[in-house]
DNA sequence: ATAATCTATTTTACTAGTAAAATAGATGTG
DNA sequence: CACATCTATTTTACTAGTAAAATAGATTAT
Protein backbone atom coordinates (compact mmCIF):
# COMPACT_ATOMS: atom_id res chain seq x y z
CA UNK A 1 0.00 0.00 0.00
CA UNK A 2 1.67 3.37 -1.07
CA UNK A 3 2.11 6.05 1.46
CA UNK A 4 -0.79 8.09 -0.28
CA UNK A 5 -2.90 5.27 -0.34
CA UNK A 6 -2.55 4.72 3.37
CA UNK A 7 -2.81 8.48 4.24
CA UNK A 8 -6.06 8.56 2.10
CA UNK A 9 -7.21 5.01 4.23
CA UNK A 10 -6.93 6.82 7.47
CA UNK A 11 -8.68 9.86 6.48
CA UNK A 12 -11.56 8.81 5.16
CA UNK A 13 -11.91 5.62 6.99
CA UNK A 14 -10.45 5.52 10.54
CA UNK A 15 -13.00 6.90 12.90
CA UNK A 16 -12.46 10.43 14.38
CA UNK A 17 -10.45 10.18 18.08
CA UNK A 18 -10.44 13.75 18.74
CA UNK A 19 -11.43 17.16 17.35
CA UNK A 20 -8.21 17.42 15.51
CA UNK A 21 -8.72 14.04 13.69
CA UNK A 22 -12.16 15.44 12.93
CA UNK A 23 -11.26 18.36 11.29
CA UNK A 24 -8.05 16.73 9.74
CA UNK A 25 -10.34 14.46 8.16
CA UNK A 26 -12.98 17.61 7.04
CA UNK A 27 -9.87 19.22 5.11
CA UNK A 28 -8.64 16.01 3.84
CA UNK A 29 -12.45 15.98 1.53
CA UNK A 30 -12.82 19.72 1.27
CA UNK A 31 -9.00 20.11 -0.49
CA UNK A 32 -7.65 16.54 -0.81
CA UNK A 33 -4.70 18.35 -2.39
CA UNK A 34 -3.15 20.00 0.72
CA UNK A 35 -0.85 18.45 2.79
CA UNK A 36 -2.25 19.67 6.06
CA UNK A 37 -0.63 16.99 8.06
CA UNK A 38 0.76 19.53 10.67
CA UNK A 39 -2.68 20.39 12.23
CA UNK A 40 -1.77 16.71 13.99
CA UNK A 41 0.31 18.60 16.07
CA UNK A 42 -0.34 22.36 15.76
CA UNK A 43 -4.44 21.94 15.80
CA UNK A 44 -3.56 19.73 19.37
CA UNK A 45 -1.50 21.98 20.37
CA UNK A 46 -4.14 24.65 20.16
CA UNK A 47 -6.86 22.76 21.03
CA UNK A 48 -5.47 21.81 24.09
CA UNK A 49 -4.10 25.72 25.23
CA UNK A 50 -7.66 26.58 24.51
CA UNK A 51 -9.54 23.98 26.69
CA UNK A 52 -6.87 24.02 29.81
CA UNK A 53 -7.29 27.96 29.55
CA UNK A 54 -11.03 27.44 29.84
CA UNK A 55 -10.54 25.22 32.87
CA UNK A 56 -8.08 27.30 34.20
CA UNK A 57 -10.82 30.44 34.46
CA UNK A 58 -13.27 28.24 35.53
CA UNK A 59 -11.41 27.11 38.78
CA UNK A 60 -9.64 30.79 39.26
CA UNK A 61 -13.59 31.84 39.59
CA UNK A 62 -14.22 31.32 43.29
CA UNK A 63 -11.09 33.04 43.91
CA UNK A 64 -12.45 36.24 41.85
CA UNK A 65 -8.77 36.72 40.21
CA UNK A 66 -8.87 36.04 36.69
CA UNK A 67 -6.30 34.28 34.46
CA UNK A 68 -3.46 36.94 33.54
CA UNK A 69 -3.85 38.29 36.99
CA UNK A 70 -2.60 34.97 38.32
CA UNK A 71 0.06 34.45 35.73
CA UNK A 72 1.38 37.93 37.03
CA UNK A 73 1.20 36.46 40.51
CA UNK A 74 2.82 32.91 39.74
CA UNK A 75 5.72 35.18 37.46
CA UNK A 76 6.74 37.38 40.54
CA UNK A 77 6.50 34.16 43.45
CA UNK A 78 8.83 32.00 40.94
CA UNK A 79 10.99 34.49 40.72
CA UNK A 80 12.25 34.97 44.11
CA UNK A 81 13.00 38.76 43.47
CA UNK A 82 10.69 42.09 42.85
CA UNK A 83 10.47 42.21 39.15
CA UNK A 84 10.12 44.91 36.71
CA UNK A 85 7.07 45.93 35.44
CA UNK A 86 9.01 45.18 31.86
CA UNK A 87 10.09 42.08 32.71
CA UNK A 88 6.44 41.01 34.13
CA UNK A 89 5.17 41.64 30.66
CA UNK A 90 7.72 40.11 28.73
CA UNK A 91 7.10 36.81 31.08
CA UNK A 92 3.53 36.98 30.68
CA UNK A 93 3.69 37.89 26.42
CA UNK A 94 0.90 40.75 27.35
CA UNK A 95 1.13 44.12 26.57
CA UNK A 96 2.61 46.74 28.94
CA UNK A 97 -0.90 48.44 29.53
CA UNK A 98 -2.12 45.39 30.36
CA UNK A 99 0.46 44.47 33.26
CA UNK A 100 -0.51 48.07 34.30
CA UNK A 101 -4.11 47.31 34.73
CA UNK A 102 -3.28 43.55 36.38
CA UNK A 103 -1.05 45.08 38.23
CA UNK A 104 -3.42 47.85 39.90
CA UNK A 105 -6.43 45.75 40.15
CA UNK A 106 -3.82 43.22 42.37
CA UNK A 107 -2.04 46.11 44.09
CA UNK A 108 -5.38 47.48 45.11
CA UNK A 109 -6.45 43.64 46.74
CA UNK A 110 -3.70 43.98 48.42
CA UNK A 111 -1.96 40.72 46.49
CA UNK A 112 1.25 43.09 45.27
CA UNK A 113 3.07 46.15 46.05
CA UNK A 114 4.73 48.35 43.99
CA UNK A 115 8.23 49.90 45.05
CA UNK A 116 10.02 52.76 43.16
CA UNK A 117 13.49 51.42 41.75
CA UNK A 118 16.27 53.28 43.53
CA UNK A 119 18.67 53.32 40.56
CA UNK A 120 15.88 54.41 37.93
CA UNK A 121 13.19 56.75 38.96
CA UNK A 122 11.31 55.64 35.70
CA UNK A 123 11.35 51.64 36.75
CA UNK A 124 8.65 50.08 39.21
CA UNK A 125 9.43 47.00 40.47
CA UNK A 126 6.33 44.35 41.59
CA UNK A 127 6.12 42.43 44.62
CA UNK A 128 3.95 40.00 46.07
CA UNK A 129 2.87 40.97 49.45
CA UNK A 130 2.43 38.06 52.20
CA UNK A 131 -1.14 37.72 51.27
CA UNK A 132 -0.03 37.77 47.62
CA UNK A 133 2.32 34.75 48.87
CA UNK A 134 -0.53 33.01 50.45
CA UNK A 135 -2.84 32.96 47.72
CA UNK A 136 0.11 31.27 45.41
CA UNK A 137 0.29 28.64 48.19
CA UNK A 138 -2.96 27.90 48.63
CA UNK A 139 -3.63 27.88 45.13
CA UNK A 140 -0.77 27.09 42.65
CA UNK A 141 -0.69 23.32 43.88
CA UNK A 142 -4.33 22.60 43.02
CA UNK A 143 -3.06 23.55 39.22
CA UNK A 144 0.14 21.48 39.31
CA UNK A 145 -2.57 18.44 40.64
CA UNK A 146 -5.03 19.52 37.82
CA UNK A 147 -2.33 18.99 34.70
CA UNK A 148 -0.81 15.98 36.62
CA UNK A 149 -4.09 14.24 36.13
CA UNK A 150 -4.20 14.92 32.93
CA UNK A 151 -0.86 13.50 31.72
CA UNK A 152 -1.47 10.65 33.94
CA UNK A 153 -2.35 8.70 30.88
CA UNK A 154 1.22 8.71 29.91
CA UNK A 155 4.44 6.61 31.19
CA UNK A 156 6.93 8.72 32.54
CA UNK A 157 9.28 7.66 29.64
CA UNK A 158 6.26 9.22 27.38
CA UNK A 159 6.00 12.45 29.29
CA UNK A 160 9.60 12.84 29.21
CA UNK A 161 9.66 12.12 25.47
CA UNK A 162 6.60 15.08 24.99
CA UNK A 163 8.49 17.50 26.68
CA UNK A 164 11.71 16.72 24.87
CA UNK A 165 10.05 17.62 21.65
CA UNK A 166 7.51 20.45 22.36
CA UNK A 167 10.60 21.65 23.77
CA UNK A 168 12.50 21.27 20.17
CA UNK A 169 9.32 23.19 18.84
CA UNK A 170 9.45 25.81 21.50
CA UNK A 171 13.02 26.76 20.66
CA UNK A 172 12.38 26.81 17.08
CA UNK A 173 9.60 29.54 18.09
CA UNK A 174 11.63 31.29 20.39
CA UNK A 175 14.50 32.16 18.12
CA UNK A 176 12.01 33.64 15.22
CA UNK A 177 11.38 36.14 18.32
CA UNK B 1 22.75 10.03 41.52
CA UNK B 2 19.38 9.73 43.58
CA UNK B 3 16.31 10.52 41.14
CA UNK B 4 16.30 13.87 43.23
CA UNK B 5 19.33 15.35 43.22
CA UNK B 6 19.80 14.69 39.15
CA UNK B 7 16.21 16.24 39.81
CA UNK B 8 17.79 19.31 41.81
CA UNK B 9 21.42 18.93 39.62
CA UNK B 10 19.22 19.49 36.12
CA UNK B 11 17.19 22.54 37.85
CA UNK B 12 20.32 24.40 39.26
CA UNK B 13 22.93 24.11 37.00
CA UNK B 14 21.75 23.21 33.42
CA UNK B 15 21.92 26.61 30.84
CA UNK B 16 17.70 26.88 30.42
CA UNK B 17 17.15 26.12 27.24
CA UNK B 18 13.60 27.81 26.31
CA UNK B 19 11.56 29.80 28.54
CA UNK B 20 9.58 26.78 30.48
CA UNK B 21 13.09 25.32 31.59
CA UNK B 22 13.93 28.88 33.01
CA UNK B 23 10.34 29.07 34.79
CA UNK B 24 11.01 25.51 36.14
CA UNK B 25 14.45 26.88 37.21
CA UNK B 26 12.60 29.77 38.47
CA UNK B 27 10.14 27.65 41.25
CA UNK B 28 12.63 24.98 41.67
CA UNK B 29 14.44 27.50 43.77
CA UNK B 30 11.39 29.27 45.24
CA UNK B 31 8.93 26.55 45.95
CA UNK B 32 11.80 23.71 46.06
CA UNK B 33 8.98 21.26 47.52
CA UNK B 34 6.34 21.21 44.38
CA UNK B 35 6.84 18.68 41.44
CA UNK B 36 6.04 21.57 38.87
CA UNK B 37 7.04 18.62 36.18
CA UNK B 38 4.07 18.70 34.46
CA UNK B 39 4.96 22.19 33.18
CA UNK B 40 7.51 20.75 31.03
CA UNK B 41 4.63 19.53 28.98
CA UNK B 42 1.63 21.87 30.01
CA UNK B 43 3.50 25.05 30.68
CA UNK B 44 5.60 24.49 26.52
CA UNK B 45 1.99 23.70 24.98
CA UNK B 46 0.21 27.02 26.89
CA UNK B 47 4.06 29.37 25.65
CA UNK B 48 3.79 27.00 22.02
CA UNK B 49 0.21 28.09 21.52
CA UNK B 50 0.44 31.98 22.75
CA UNK B 51 3.37 32.17 19.82
CA UNK B 52 1.33 30.41 17.63
CA UNK B 53 -1.78 32.71 17.93
CA UNK B 54 0.41 36.14 18.18
CA UNK B 55 2.37 35.19 14.79
CA UNK B 56 -0.93 34.04 13.31
CA UNK B 57 -2.23 37.25 14.31
CA UNK B 58 0.28 39.34 12.57
CA UNK B 59 0.19 37.15 9.43
CA UNK B 60 -3.38 37.94 8.98
CA UNK B 61 -2.78 41.07 9.41
CA UNK B 62 -2.61 42.23 5.89
CA UNK B 63 -5.84 40.87 5.09
CA UNK B 64 -7.83 42.52 7.58
CA UNK B 65 -9.14 39.99 9.20
CA UNK B 66 -9.27 38.45 12.79
CA UNK B 67 -7.90 35.08 13.88
CA UNK B 68 -11.08 34.41 15.21
CA UNK B 69 -12.70 35.38 12.10
CA UNK B 70 -10.01 32.63 9.49
CA UNK B 71 -10.51 30.53 12.48
CA UNK B 72 -14.74 30.45 11.03
CA UNK B 73 -13.76 30.69 7.60
CA UNK B 74 -11.91 27.65 7.83
CA UNK B 75 -14.43 26.02 10.01
CA UNK B 76 -16.89 26.32 7.01
CA UNK B 77 -14.37 25.50 4.49
CA UNK B 78 -13.54 22.51 5.72
CA UNK B 79 -16.65 21.16 6.72
CA UNK B 80 -17.93 20.92 3.18
CA UNK B 81 -21.58 22.40 4.12
CA UNK B 82 -23.40 25.35 5.41
CA UNK B 83 -23.05 25.04 9.22
CA UNK B 84 -25.19 25.78 11.88
CA UNK B 85 -24.05 29.28 14.08
CA UNK B 86 -24.20 26.80 16.93
CA UNK B 87 -21.92 24.51 14.95
CA UNK B 88 -19.80 26.91 14.62
CA UNK B 89 -19.41 28.07 17.72
CA UNK B 90 -18.48 24.57 19.62
CA UNK B 91 -16.09 24.17 16.59
CA UNK B 92 -14.26 27.25 17.34
CA UNK B 93 -14.63 27.34 21.38
CA UNK B 94 -16.01 31.12 21.46
CA UNK B 95 -19.09 31.94 22.75
CA UNK B 96 -22.10 32.23 20.70
CA UNK B 97 -22.49 35.78 20.80
CA UNK B 98 -19.01 35.81 19.29
CA UNK B 99 -20.42 34.25 16.54
CA UNK B 100 -23.02 36.46 15.64
CA UNK B 101 -20.62 39.29 15.64
CA UNK B 102 -17.56 37.40 13.44
CA UNK B 103 -20.56 36.20 11.35
CA UNK B 104 -22.15 40.18 10.98
CA UNK B 105 -18.27 41.43 9.97
CA UNK B 106 -17.90 38.36 7.47
CA UNK B 107 -21.34 38.53 5.65
CA UNK B 108 -20.93 42.40 5.57
CA UNK B 109 -17.22 41.94 3.21
CA UNK B 110 -19.05 39.45 1.43
CA UNK B 111 -17.15 36.53 2.75
CA UNK B 112 -19.91 34.60 4.06
CA UNK B 113 -23.68 33.87 3.58
CA UNK B 114 -26.67 33.61 6.42
CA UNK B 115 -29.32 31.15 5.02
CA UNK B 116 -32.18 30.11 7.11
CA UNK B 117 -32.77 26.54 7.91
CA UNK B 118 -36.30 25.14 6.21
CA UNK B 119 -36.55 22.90 9.06
CA UNK B 120 -36.25 25.15 12.21
CA UNK B 121 -36.90 28.86 11.42
CA UNK B 122 -34.88 29.73 14.16
CA UNK B 123 -31.82 28.10 13.19
CA UNK B 124 -29.21 30.08 10.72
CA UNK B 125 -26.97 28.56 8.42
CA UNK B 126 -23.14 29.98 7.27
CA UNK B 127 -21.98 29.16 4.44
CA UNK B 128 -18.41 30.84 2.50
CA UNK B 129 -19.37 32.87 -1.17
CA UNK B 130 -16.96 32.49 -3.56
CA UNK B 131 -14.95 35.22 -2.32
CA UNK B 132 -14.70 33.52 1.35
CA UNK B 133 -13.56 30.05 -0.13
CA UNK B 134 -11.01 32.02 -2.45
CA UNK B 135 -9.76 33.95 0.76
CA UNK B 136 -9.31 30.83 1.98
CA UNK B 137 -7.76 28.70 -0.69
CA UNK B 138 -5.02 31.92 -0.91
CA UNK B 139 -4.19 32.23 2.31
CA UNK B 140 -4.42 28.39 3.90
CA UNK B 141 -1.46 26.87 2.83
CA UNK B 142 0.64 29.87 3.97
CA UNK B 143 -0.42 28.79 7.35
CA UNK B 144 0.56 25.19 6.55
CA UNK B 145 3.66 26.00 5.53
CA UNK B 146 4.41 28.31 8.06
CA UNK B 147 3.49 25.18 10.81
CA UNK B 148 5.52 22.83 8.31
CA UNK B 149 8.50 25.27 8.92
CA UNK B 150 8.03 25.01 12.64
CA UNK B 151 8.20 21.26 12.34
CA UNK B 152 10.93 20.80 10.24
CA UNK B 153 13.66 20.11 13.11
CA UNK B 154 11.79 17.31 13.87
CA UNK B 155 11.97 13.83 11.77
CA UNK B 156 8.40 12.60 10.75
CA UNK B 157 9.26 9.71 13.19
CA UNK B 158 9.26 12.27 15.67
CA UNK B 159 6.30 14.23 14.69
CA UNK B 160 4.06 11.27 14.20
CA UNK B 161 5.22 10.36 18.24
CA UNK B 162 4.68 13.95 18.96
CA UNK B 163 0.68 13.52 17.65
CA UNK B 164 0.16 10.49 19.04
CA UNK B 165 1.14 11.78 22.55
CA UNK B 166 -0.99 15.00 22.03
CA UNK B 167 -3.89 13.38 20.90
CA UNK B 168 -3.78 10.96 24.32
CA UNK B 169 -3.87 14.65 26.23
CA UNK B 170 -6.30 16.23 23.94
CA UNK B 171 -8.55 12.62 24.14
CA UNK B 172 -8.11 12.91 27.92
CA UNK B 173 -9.61 16.88 27.91
CA UNK B 174 -12.30 16.53 25.69
CA UNK B 175 -13.87 13.69 27.44
CA UNK B 176 -13.62 15.87 30.55
CA UNK B 177 -16.03 18.26 28.49
C1' DA C 1 25.40 72.05 31.54
C1' DT C 2 21.58 71.83 28.27
C1' DA C 3 19.15 70.35 24.41
C1' DA C 4 17.91 66.29 21.98
C1' DT C 5 16.93 61.73 22.20
C1' DC C 6 15.83 57.47 24.29
C1' DT C 7 13.34 54.43 27.63
C1' DA C 8 9.78 52.69 31.25
C1' DT C 9 5.40 53.16 32.61
C1' DT C 10 0.75 55.00 32.57
C1' DT C 11 -3.29 56.98 30.36
C1' DT C 12 -6.58 57.26 26.67
C1' DA C 13 -9.49 55.68 23.18
C1' DC C 14 -10.82 51.80 21.13
C1' DT C 15 -11.91 46.68 19.82
C1' DA C 16 -12.93 41.81 20.71
C1' DG C 17 -15.21 38.70 23.54
C1' DT C 18 -18.65 37.52 27.08
C1' DA C 19 -22.75 36.69 30.24
C1' DA C 20 -27.25 37.53 30.65
C1' DA C 21 -31.53 39.35 28.77
C1' DA C 22 -34.42 39.55 24.83
C1' DT C 23 -36.45 37.56 20.80
C1' DA C 24 -38.51 34.19 18.03
C1' DG C 25 -39.44 29.72 16.76
C1' DA C 26 -40.19 24.58 18.23
C1' DT C 27 -41.92 21.02 21.18
C1' DG C 28 -44.41 18.69 24.73
C1' DT C 29 -48.55 18.25 27.88
C1' DG C 30 -53.07 18.19 29.34
C1' DC D 1 -55.48 23.55 20.64
C1' DA D 2 -53.48 26.62 24.06
C1' DC D 3 -50.10 27.05 27.40
C1' DA D 4 -45.80 26.21 29.40
C1' DT D 5 -41.34 25.08 28.48
C1' DC D 6 -37.33 24.50 25.76
C1' DT D 7 -33.91 25.92 22.18
C1' DA D 8 -31.17 28.90 18.62
C1' DT D 9 -29.73 33.21 17.76
C1' DT D 10 -29.26 38.14 18.54
C1' DT D 11 -28.95 42.23 21.38
C1' DT D 12 -27.32 44.70 25.34
C1' DA D 13 -24.24 46.03 28.78
C1' DC D 14 -20.01 45.19 30.30
C1' DT D 15 -14.85 43.67 30.92
C1' DA D 16 -10.16 42.55 29.35
C1' DG D 17 -6.62 43.65 26.31
C1' DT D 18 -4.32 46.74 22.98
C1' DA D 19 -2.00 50.52 20.18
C1' DA D 20 -0.73 54.90 20.38
C1' DA D 21 -0.26 59.20 22.95
C1' DA D 22 1.24 61.21 27.16
C1' DT D 23 4.31 61.49 31.01
C1' DA D 24 8.46 61.41 33.44
C1' DG D 25 12.98 60.05 34.19
C1' DA D 26 17.74 58.71 32.02
C1' DT D 27 21.33 59.15 28.61
C1' DT D 28 24.09 61.20 24.96
C1' DA D 29 26.37 64.71 22.38
C1' DT D 30 28.15 68.94 22.07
Amino acid sequence: MSVLSRLVHMDLFAAPEDFVDAARQGWAQARPELDVSSIEVMGRINRIGALVTQRVEHDLAPEDITRTEFDLLCTLARSGRPLRASEVTAATMLSGASTTKNADRLARRGLIERLPSERDGRVVLLQLTADGHALVDRTFPNFLARDQELLSGLTPRERAVLAGLLRKVAMNLEVRH
